[in-house]
DNA sequence: ACCTGAACACCGTTCAAGT
DNA sequence: ACCTGAACACCGTTCAAGT
């Protein structure tokens, strides 16, 4: 029995969406998440999901959001904990997100990350940085460099691979506080 | 006039059809890079591309070892320079020409590299880790944290970022040369 | 082996129209 | 504003058949 009929039923959200769009992206895989797919899990026509987002990479940039703002940024602020280990920490953290979703990391390697939660954790990373002893430049430089490495380890292999992982955060953190004054 | 004969022609090969998918990734981009389109460049129906290639992302894979293939490994083997003047060098020389290739970057980062150029260019910076002073395994997670640093870097960026490639990966040596006996 | 023509099962997106 | 039906312009891939 599917509703063919016409006109709003105030039963869809843009939230809606983007939860059927994770579930396709558990279930299928990054590459079969579709407007069609979408569409089908939230019952609607295809086109009708212009009405929420004015195109599919909207939609992508949307499940990337959700995706970072699935990462409590508040576990990682303040000084209770070395800026060492909180760097550790929200690194492992984005990681453990993205390694549960098969694909996510292309998402965000794709979308522009403009919203709220990524700018939140990006300003968490910065402010890990600057506790570190680097003046606003070189912050920025740093939390750059840990989302590159992040990233790019998960898009880069395939398996599990947390020992090559953490490895490289080591070094890549050593380097760092080496160029502190 | 558009030949419609059927049987070979003898005119075609694997790398004609490679040329023809760098030439459109060059062109239009990476999501525009289609077996329909390369078909249409070289003059043949679609499904004959399948002659060549068992399916698409066996063409993306020997587009993306093409691209590996024109950086010269060459160049940045032997002790003629420090271990880290070469590391910069083939760095340098990959990121460059992923920047040419509007998109190529998320080929590398999607196909495994398995093929012969991948395989000596790895093998050209284990060599340079090696002789950094690190033992095998060590040598093996910094060559692999090289190549996370270009990938990473040139997907996440959309403008050049020289600066920020290179501070990151500054940084990251000093890392590994901390980490030598 | 190399090719064509036709088809299958999909896509994203637009347009006109109904409520 | 929110939705449907139909269409447009695409995809990758398979199958049968011709040379």
């Amino acid at each position: 029995m599917v509703d063919t009929r016409r006109g709003p039923r105030r039963t869809l959200s843009e939230q809606a969406i983007l939860d059927a769009a994770l579930a396709l992206l558990a279930e299928l895989g990054a590459d079969r998440v579709s407007i069609r797919g979408i569409a089908t899990r939230v019952g609607i026509a295809p086109n009708a999901v212009y009405t929420y987002f004015p195109d599919k990479a909207a939609v992508l940039a949307g499940v990337a959001e959700q995706l970072v703002g699935r990462v409590d940024a508040a576990r990682f602020t303040g000084p209770a904990r070395s800026w060492r280990e909180r760097a550790h920490a929200v690194a492992d953290a984005l990681r453990a997100e993205l390694l549960v979703h098969p694909g996510a990391v292309h998402l965000l390697l794709t979308s522009p990350m403009t919203g709220e939660h990524a700018t939140t954790l990006g300003a968490t990373v910065l402010a890990i940085m600057t506790d570190a002893g680097l003046d606003h430049e070189d912050a920025a430089r740093a939390a750059h460099l840990l989302n590159v490495h992040v990233l790019g380890s998960v898009a880069l292999t395939t398996d599990g691979a947390d020992d090559q992982f953490r490895w490289g955060l080591d070094r890549l953190l050593d380097g760092i506080t080496a160029h502190t004054p």
